[in-house]
DNA sequence: GTGAACGGTGAATCGGATG
DNA sequence: CCATCCGATTCACCGTTCA
């Protein structure tokens, strides 16, 4: 790979008018710099697809411990501090108005975001013209937890797939190859996948993560094999770790990298030279199907295979619990799941509900194991 | 259920200024109209839980028909029409402010929408103040197939669930019932339940359903066990079908509905009347940790639990402190509470003395979080 | 060599009562 | 408004150490 390009380039446009000349001097390398800039000096419907991790204007206040009082690593970068919702949503219509602007007529844009930003910028999108083609959830299969038990455990990410204009025609959807790779079935809009841990995971000198929010491969995988062609340009105007682009070069798309940060942008660099682009042939199909889901006690209420109120027994009908709306179980004055109280009547430390909890199946009784079994088959389908 | 209430009720307010009696001749009932007029009438935090399926804004343009050319029967209704994002979004903020008056300040909002309208509505819930507690997916396990396979299949919808304010205390998040029915774990951001088909789908004189977008009862069931308790007061401003009424009644909640169109309200009302509500014992709030009788170390000495003198150490026996007649504990010359102590002796910022101090018991050391539960069963007793 | 046990950690808007 | 205190709270995965 060529050296970081530093600044601005507002003079290529001056010398081509043919765009796809234009851009071939900004390709495959990383721009220092703000994204607006650089996005402005290049040449105007140049790229066919747009990833975008713009920072999510998290509002975190105090140190968040771990119930073993170790502090959780949090992002506290300067990048993602904002003084208003209006300054967000100044800086998101900025960049995506620029964005917009190289982006080639069947061009489509993606950005991924939570709760904090995903909507100003879902908003953002929708006032300025793009035409939201699906939303799609990055549902992980780590999450951190929520450490307080005050919220449901945060565990997905949302990214927004967008035309360049209601009325544009003919952007990329490799439907077919999608379908193929995934059980002849049609991908579906949220996607289970792991967070970036491991060695894919960038360090630095001391071991420690290089960058807060580095993406997995996987996901930029399923983004750029669904809504680009080889060859094609892929813009990422927030380059950080170089995900984005590590994961085009070895697909055999091009890309374009802007990063603010020299040091970001050194390491993706490295990490883009260490790939080796793919056979174009060995283009691995990406959706896999999870093993057994797993399956909560409460589902089986929720679909009506067991009712509130009813009596569970052991295999010998001795003694009874009550099912409570909630998916708990109650025996005598104790409140707790089919686990817990499974222990409990047993002097057990530990129980597995399913095969210990029984109801009355005509006039036999069963495992609850068979209704968990019949919501497995139901969820597979 | 008694009648169908037509038209506002600006009269309540005058007639109390006991928010939880005049309430009360809302309850339980379908109020015919539109939602911010009704809800101008209503007393002022008077509500436990909003739960709010707008209109959807979908811009469908002519008749979306399957590849066989049969014709989806997709959502066509007036009530789903407006003339640009500027009138959606003053739609949007006027409900929500008039929703946010009647909203106790420890109440909690839901509201679920799609890709089409979920970013204005989360945006505006921002903009008026509201604090997001966490978006969620709804996972659909039978989803309805990309007739023409330009996107990904459209299998999720999303739901925000905010606080009145961010400075919002005391909302009801039930965390362990929610765990114990989990699976012993904390339950995740997205949920996964089939669509509303079948017998729980409304159909109308001939045969076909009712209401084109109506919320399956396990979406609701969700919703209200984990974000309200027996006897709370849930409002839903867009009634529809009446799920959130039956719902509500089936787990002993009171609900207000407000629906404009008198059919559906009709239909709802009827669907309500025929729920049978669960047993209480299948609902009640089981005592958490959390909502424990707090017991004082100095209890376990004024119950002879602990004599003054004696000596606690943290689990490996190691670091030993005096049990004082006071309730304090002595560590060297330093004084102060078990978690003051603890901490100190760990080097940390805070310690839960109760869990980290252990005392001997026979051969073997037991935390002194033994002792404080034997007092709060004779409290209990 | 193998497996159990243990430690570390990830985009986190993460408490409530009292004075 | 702020300071202080009590005390409640974690899931899945990866890498290392130890038996």
């Amino acid at each position: 790979m060529r050296q970081l390009r530093r600044g601005t380039s507002a003079q290529a446009s001056r010398f081509s008018l043919d765009s796809s000349a234009a851009i071939e001097s900004h390709l495959d390398r990383i721009h220092v710099g703000d994204s607006i800039p650089i996005l402005a000096g290049m040449p105007p419907a140049s790229v066919d697809v747009v990833f975008a991790d713009p920072p999510y204007n998290l509002q975190l206040e105090g140190a968040l411990k771990r119930p073993d009082e170790s502090v959780v690593d949090a992002v506290d970068d300067d990048w993602d501090k904002f003084a208003s919702f209006e300054a967000y949503d100044a800086f998101t219509r900025a960049w995506l108005l620029a964005a917009k602007r190289v982006m080639k007529p069947t061009a489509t844009l993606w950005v991924i975001g939570s709760y904090h930003n995903i909507f100003r910028v879902g908003a953002a999108l929708q006032d300025l013209g793009f035409w939201i083609l699906n939303d799609v959830v990055w549902r992980k299969t780590n999450p951190m937890p929520n450490f307080r038990g005050t919220r449901f455990q945060n565990a997905h990410e949302t990214l927004i797939w967008a035309a360049r204009d209601k009325s544009a025609k003919g952007y990329t959807f490799n439907y077919e190859a999608l379908k193929a790779g995934n059980e002849d079935t049609q991908v579906r809009s949220d996607w289970t996948i792991p967070l970036c841990t491991g060695a894919e995971r960038l360090k630095d000198a001391h071991g420690r993560k290089l960058h807060p929010t580095q993406k997995p491969e996987a996901l930029l995988a399923r983004v750029l094999l669904s809504s680009s062609k080889p060859g094609d340009v892929v813009l990422d105007p927030f380059f950080g770790s170089g995900t984005t682009g590590a994961v085009a070069k070895r697909l055999g798309r091009r890309f374009v990298g802007i990063e603010r940060d020299a040091g970001y942008a050194a390491a993706a660099e490295a990490r883009i030279d260490a790939v080796t682009p793919l056979p174009e042939a060995s283009l691995a199909p990406f959706a896999t199907k999870r093993d057994a889901p797993r399956v909560a006690f409460s589902a089986l209420i929720e679909r009506g295979l067991l009712q509130p109120g009813a009596t569970l027994t052991d295999k010998d009908g001795d003694c009874e619990v009550l099912v409570r709306a909630d998916g708990t179980v109650e025996f005598g004055k104790v409140v707790g799941s089919i686990h817990r109280i499974g222990a409990l009547v047993q002097g057990a430390e530990a129980c597995n509900g399913w095969t210990f909890w029984h109801y009355a199946d005509g006039g036999r009784l069963r495992a609850i194991d068979h209704l968990r079994a019949i919501v497995r088959q139901e969820l597979a389908a």
